[in-house]
DNA sequence: ACGTGATCATAT
DNA sequence: ATATGATCACGT
């Protein structure tokens, strides 16, 4: 098995490369890729997203987009634990807190990142040595109409919240089945938002997470069919 | 025990 | 500074 080296033509071939890295651990893909092997993910908290791009010929690089853009696809790797049950919050995307004036649900990020996903559970607790965590079956998501209306609802809510100039009095405990919290390289970090009164002020950037409920949701009704 | 808020690495 | 890839770890 070896590393492409262009991104997949259609839908099928990245289901294929999907599917040939399932069983593998991480330990295997890492070798095989030739990359190394961190301890922990405590300085490498990204490190499993990255491998499981390269086994799928992702472009590398930090685009505001999907990351097979031609496929229309978004590659999501969950760490789960023995049960099959999410062990961490999935990032969705950056939240613009500086709203441009026509968005809506059908425009925003959110949707276009969540249209069609393709979900790579990974085991993922911590006291399995990252090299032995396997890669499990992934699988390829859209959201169904009640899903859809669920993750509509709450990007309206947050985006409402932060279109009133309330970016500050929101909390992870808003939203259902997705939360905005604090994304960036740490608390320090500032960014331009809007007050009640319409002024500029600073504050911590956000971003969308889908909570575990929500992806283990997903899994569920994926695994039961 | 768990979720929220904080944090780490990297690319542009 | 924005955005990607996320997990860490403390307070409740």
């Amino acid at each position: 098995m070896q590393i492409p080296t262009c991104a997949p033509a259609d839908l099928s071939e990245l289901e294929s490369r999907a599917q040939a890295i399932a069983g593998f651990s991480l330990g295997e893909l890492a070798d095989m890729a030739g990359i190394a092997i961190p301890r922990d993910f405590k300085r490498h908290k990204g490190w499993t997203g990255q491998l499981i791009e390269t086994w799928l010929g992702a472009t590398a690089g930090s685009k505001p987009q999907q990351d097979f853009p031609e496929l229309g696809v978004e590659l999501k790797t969950l760490p789960i634990n023995q049960f099959g049950q999410p062990l961490e919050t999935t990032y969705v995307c950056y939240a613009p807190l500086l709203l441009p004036p026509l968005i809506t649900w059908q425009t925003s990020n959110v949707k276009n990142k969540l249209q069609c996903v393709l979900w790579v559970p990974v085991e993922g607790e911590r006291q399995i040595p990252v090299a032995e965590r396997r890669i499990a079956t992934p699988f390829l998501w859209q959201p169904n109409e009640a899903q859809n209306a669920l993750l509509q609802q709450d990007w309206e809510e947050l985006t409402e919240m932060i279109a009133l100039g309330k970016v500050e009095s929101v909390t992870a405990r808003h939203g259902d089945v997705m939360q905005l919290r604090p994304k960036a390289a740490s608390g320090q970090v500032l960014t331009d938002a809007l007050d009640a009164e319409g002024n500029k002020i600073k504050t911590r950037p956000r971003g969308f997470y889908l909570r575990k409920q929500f992806t283990s949701l997903i899994l569920q009704t994926h695994f039961q069919q």
